[in-house]
DNA sequence: AAAAGCAACAACCGCCAGGGG
DNA sequence: CCCCCTGGCGGTTGTTGCTTT
């Protein structure tokens, strides 16, 4: 017996999901929360899995996400905590608030191995690389790290995942703290968005476009107030009498409005 | 200015685990 | 206990934009 597929995937579509898609997503998650993902293209009307619902909501669209590179701050933890837990994006992911699994699967690949191996670093060991002479056969293939994912038998020395950390990790937890409370964060337990609170994407681009330029502050509100995508939200019922006396407050790549 | 090559990252794919019936 | 469904995960691919030639 085959194995079914996550959806019926004929007619759905796929690829780069468009602003008006967003829009969409946003707007029936905003409006119902997250629900059960396969339901969701139907009730959003969106002709998408609802596995690629999903992804695209947490990798890209929740409001709690941060954009942008990775602090060097979190390229630390990111490179400690993978010396630690090995691929496991996704345990990563939750020490770093606002980052996705995608966003430092990504950036180690790109960017961290290089640099590790820049600096004489195997970044799957994490041991100092052997001088070039030396260097087996097999390191030009990377060996295969612990898959923990598989089975998760083979757990590292000191499995990080629970509530025990080794040693180095809770103090790193602990200097985490220092910045960011992480110790209970838990996606599932930030809300999807308070109706008053709407994280709301640079006009007419529903992803990263950040504000570099003091200059263009002047229009945002304008702008923003205007978009489809805010006239849209502002059509939902739940805003009905809801907007007047709204604030826009500006960071470096969202605009938050409260009121 | 155009073409080729490269890097970055969004999105997809397939597998697995857990929960409910 | 088994089967099915759903969500989550990690690996991989495709696309886009930038840089170099």
């Amino acid at each position: 017996m085959g194995r079914q597929p996550c959806c019926d995937k004929v007619g759905l579509k796929k690829g780069p999901w468009t602003g008006e898609e967003d829009q969409k997503l946003i707007n029936f998650i905003l409006t119902n929360g997250q629900c059960c993902w396969r339901a969701v293209p139907k009730l959003a009307g969106l002709l998408r899995c609802g596995k690629s619902c999903r992804l695209r909501w947490t990798n890209y669209l929740r409001p709690d996400l941060k954009r942008g590179l990775l602090s060097e701050y979190e390229e630390k933890m990111v490179i400690d905590l993978h010396a630690k837990l090995g691929n496991r994006w996704s345990k990563i992911a939750s020490h770093l608030p606002g980052r996705t699994d995608n966003e430092i699967k990504n950036h180690w690949n790109t960017h961290i191995k290089k640099k590790l191996k820049k600096m004489g670093i195997d970044p799957l060991t994490h041991q100092p690389l052997p001088p070039p002479h030396q260097a087996q056969p097999s390191s030009c293939q990377e060996p295969t790290p612990p898959d923990h994912h598989k089975t998760e038998v083979v757990a590292p020395p000191h499995s990080a995942t629970e509530t025990t950390l080794p040693p180095s990790a809770a103090v790193e937890e602990n200097t985490m703290q220092g910045l960011i409370d992480t110790s209970d964060f838990c996606i599932d337990e930030i809300p999807v968005v308070q109706p008053h609170e709407i994280i709301v994407p640079c006009e007419g681009n529903l992803y990263s476009t950040p504000v570099s330029s003091s200059s263009s502050l002047s229009n945002l509100a304008e702008q923003l107030l205007f978009s489809d995508y805010f006239s849209e939200i502002m059509n939902d019922s739940i805003w009905e009498d809801e907007y007047r006396g709204l604030e826009l407050f500006i960071d470096n790549d969202s605009y938050l409005l409260k009121y």
